[in-house]
DNA sequence: ATCCAGATGCAAATGGTTTGCATCTGGATA
DNA sequence: TATCCAGATGCAAACCATTTGCATCTGGAT
């Protein structure tokens, strides 16, 4: 079970480990991918209102404990923070698949020079296609 | 001026050269840079009604005049759709600026085998930093 | 067992985007 | 050049994801 992780989790990060945040935790590390609110809300029994889900994945976003994609215009997606990688997504069904890839050093100092910004912090790569099911 | 530029760009996508097409079309081969609905409202001097700024926005980008580039959690950009580049993006004030950069065709062939997709079509890649005058 | 800052639920508000519908117009035709 | 109509536009209402105000509840410190 997830729900030990989860609470040991917020209790690093210094948060209240409440029924609400440990459920939500403990569902975006089973499910292992982006989830958007509704999918949080159906994967939890719609036991959790909207705006408690809003509210605790901007708290986990601030404490690190999630990332958000967007890859979807219209709705954001959550994942529970592993290590940095990448998404594709299949534009047909959406399936998201991840990617074990980055950038290679040479471009990200390529882009610190062309852009002549002070930092340059993050990026976001996501790739579309179509998956085989869809072909 | 870029009407007549606009005007012929419509023709050539097979669309009526409307006024409100030729304004918006025009306006957005002047700014160069990605825009926002609201943006486009402004600078055409809310002459345009909101919903025809989005249908003709979709219809530009059917036909391939225009990109979409989602920078912003909340609300769509739109800019003028010439050379493929990419985009890197002041966290503070939001300026955004073209990057000349693009994928070493090396990592497009390994995202084309890990992911095990059938097609890979495209991707987006958007550098976040903090630019000079921010620091 | 008590207590309270912070978390939650509920409902209403917000803001970007979409849609239904009546009217208008670009450009093809005669 | 006048006519015509499929498609484009304007307006207002609808939609939907997200946010917010506020009263109540609760985790965990005392």
């Amino acid at each position: 079970m997830n729900a030990t992780r989860a609470t040991e989790l917020l209790r690093s990060a210094e948060l209240r480990a409440t029924t609400q945040r440990v459920l939500l935790l403990a569902t975006l590390i089973a499910e292992a991918k982006p989830l958007s609110v509704d999918d949080l809300g159906l994967r939890t029994k719609n036991s959790l209102d909207t705006a408690t889900i809003y509210r605790t994945l901007e708290t986990f976003k601030e404490k690190g404990l999630v990332r958000r994609v967007d890859l979807d215009q219209g709705r954001a997606l959550y994942e529970h923070a592993g290590e940095h990688h990448h998404h594709i997504v299949c534009t047909k069904c959406g399936t998201i698949r991840d990617l074990d890839i980055c950038l290679p050093k040479t471009l990200q100092n390529q882009v610190r020079e062309e852009s002549r910004f002070a930092h340059v912090n993050q990026h976001a790569l996501e790739f579309f296609g179509v998956c085989k099911k869809c072909v």
